[in-house]
DNA sequence: ATATTATACGACACAAGTGTCGCTTTGTCA
DNA sequence: TGACAAAGCGACACTTGTGTCGTATAATAT
């Protein structure tokens, strides 16, 4: 039963995470894991055998926690509004901190046409995060909090305007307000008028 | 006078577009200049020395370029609806051909932490574009043909959002109806509530 | 036409990263 | 506590791209 390998591979994960989260994809190299972990070029060659090879493996956990916890809001009855101002000012906080963003390395990781097309870890990180913004909108709707056409649409809008936002932070300092303009349009988009107008 | 010079340098930045266009900025190497162009090493690198310096001078003649337009149709009086939904399907036809997208290397040009941010034509044509959308906005406003708070953050959510799209489609081959989602989504940010129930 | 300068060539030295392999060290179980 | 596998080491060969330089070729002005 080998214990230190997999503490060994945990390791790697967390220090390739803030690589990623720092450099994004694409400017992380074994070396740099190597060089951040302490470990040799044939120590690290033995549990991965590519940076792609860890990212995907974090892609894959990153996506597995977030996924129930909007669910799990919903069954305990919280204010849809709540919930949706929570994840949206989680989103605004990644986006002032650029260095921190490891959703940027995923954004850069999708552009990247190098990349094995047939691995389906973004595919599955898009349909959970889209199922998870359905749900909760389609609650929303429900509780006669929000009032859009198309749940689908506004998913779209919300995220992709996010990862927008955090490539230009990257590079220009980009105002702090920014993000809270967008959320303001992005519940412009969802509420219902007698909430909107609370504003 | 020297023609030959110049000729050559258009015919490189030509080429070179085609290739930033397709791969994204990082993708591309002064190798594969060289081989597009028929250039050898020193001959291509007698004109340019990096493919920064080759892509900044792109995009500043690109910036350029667009500048205008949307002005100059303001002054013919041509309605703010036509030209908002003339800019929406450009967006929207770029986002589909993966293939075909300089914007995307912009993006990831600006995305890319090693580069000198001292350099300020990607300040310079996000400017740009941010004028030209803000007065596109003031004077939908003005006709009575938009109803929005803040012309600024929805120029933001704009284009980061067409931004946020193309990145996805370069990988995941897209569903070609989300641009339109998309679209609509904007539409419904901008217009006013009698042209929007036309919809 | 010819001198002269601008263009273009391609070999070369260099840099940075990859992946491998034989060997050593360290854990782990019986 | 010894045996044996797992983990870790670092030198090596390889790949890909960069940037330079002496030389050759073509364009242009006189």
């Amino acid at each position: 039963m080998s214990l230190k390998g997999e503490k060994t591979k945990q390791d790697i994960r967390e220090k390739a995470y803030q690589l990623f989260a720092k450099k994004g994809f694409k400017e992380v190299t074994m070396k740099d894991i190597c060089e951040l972990t302490g470990l040799s070029r044939g120590g690290l060659y033995r549990h991965y055998e590519s940076t792609e090879q860890i990212f995907l493996e974090i892609v894959n956990a990153f996506s597995d926690r977030q996924k129930n916890e909007v669910f799990t809001k919903i069954k305990q009855h919280i204010p849809a509004t709540t919930i949706l101002e929570e994840l949206l000012s989680r989103y605004a906080s990644e986006m002032i901190d650029s260095e921190n963003s490891f959703s940027l390395a995923i954004c850069e990781y999708y552009s990247n046409p190098t990349i094995s097309k047939e691995d389906n870890s973004v595919k599955k990180q898009y349909e959970i995060s889209k199922s998870t913004w359905v749900e909760l909108i389609n609650y929303g709707i429900s509780t006669k909090e929000f009032n859009c056409v198309n749940p689908e649409s506004i998913f779209h809008v919300i995220i992709f305007a996010y990862q927008g936002v955090r490539m230009y932070s990257k590079l220009m300092k980009i105002d702090n307000d920014i993000p809270v303009q967008i959320m303001h349009e992005m519940k412009r988009l969802l509420l219902s008028e007698e909430v909107q107008h609370e504003n």
